[in-house]
DNA sequence: CGTTTTTGACCTGCGC
DNA sequence: GCGCAGGTCAAAAACG
């Protein structure tokens, strides 16, 4: 699992293999608005993608401005749980259906002052295709021990800074 | 009793 | 300008 972290990290830097897209479901509909910028196959069984929203419409008309300017991180994972529990506490504070894709359910962190968002997705064609959206960065230690995902966490907060 | 999960409604943003 | 979709927040219910 420490090689993950640092394979992740290593491959950071490095060119990416290839790009794909999140909604590999939706050719000609409604295509996402950030693409997956750069894609990282472990070989485990995880795959670590990279999500950089550099193409981002211009609206220029927001009552905030964080939309424009949030560090994600998708995980698929694949013959795994929905929920991965990466040593936080999330609170479930949605759940909305997509036509296009299942059902969505979002999660946040219950430490206060750590607004950091999860984005579950349930693959529909891919039933063991789980994809984990992270949303912000945990600045407070895991409450659960024996898991080392607080170091990939960690990694990745020092990689995008902002 | 407290916490978390669930469902619904409302609001915002984007597209047409 | 209107409509559609997505996302978030809120309230209530269930479980631990």
């Amino acid at each position: 699992m420490e090689n993950h972290a640092t394979l992740f990290l290593g491959s950071s830097m490095t060119p990416f293999p290839f790009t794909l897209y999140t909604n590999i479901e939706n050719p000609s509909n409604q295509e996402i608005r950030f693409p997956i910028a750069q894609v990282r196959e472990v070989p485990q069984k995880k795959k670590f993608i990279q999500i950089d929203q550099n193409e981002v419409k211009q609206s220029g008309k927001k009552t905030g401005e964080k939309k424009n300017r949030t560090p994600r991180f998708a995980f698929q994972t694949r013959s795994q749980v929905d929920i991965l529990d990466d040593g936080y506490c999330w609170r479930k504070y949605g759940q909305k259906v997509v036509k296009n894709n299942k059902f969505p359910s979002y999660y946040r962190c219950t430490y206060e002052g750590c607004n950091v968002k999860k984005q579950v997705q349930r693959q529909s064609k891919d039933k063991g295709i789980v994809v984990t959206t992270y949303e912000g960065m945990h600045t407070h230690p895991v409450q659960k021990p024996g898991d080392n995902f607080e170091q990939i966490l960690n990694q990745m907060q020092a990689y995008h800074p902002n």
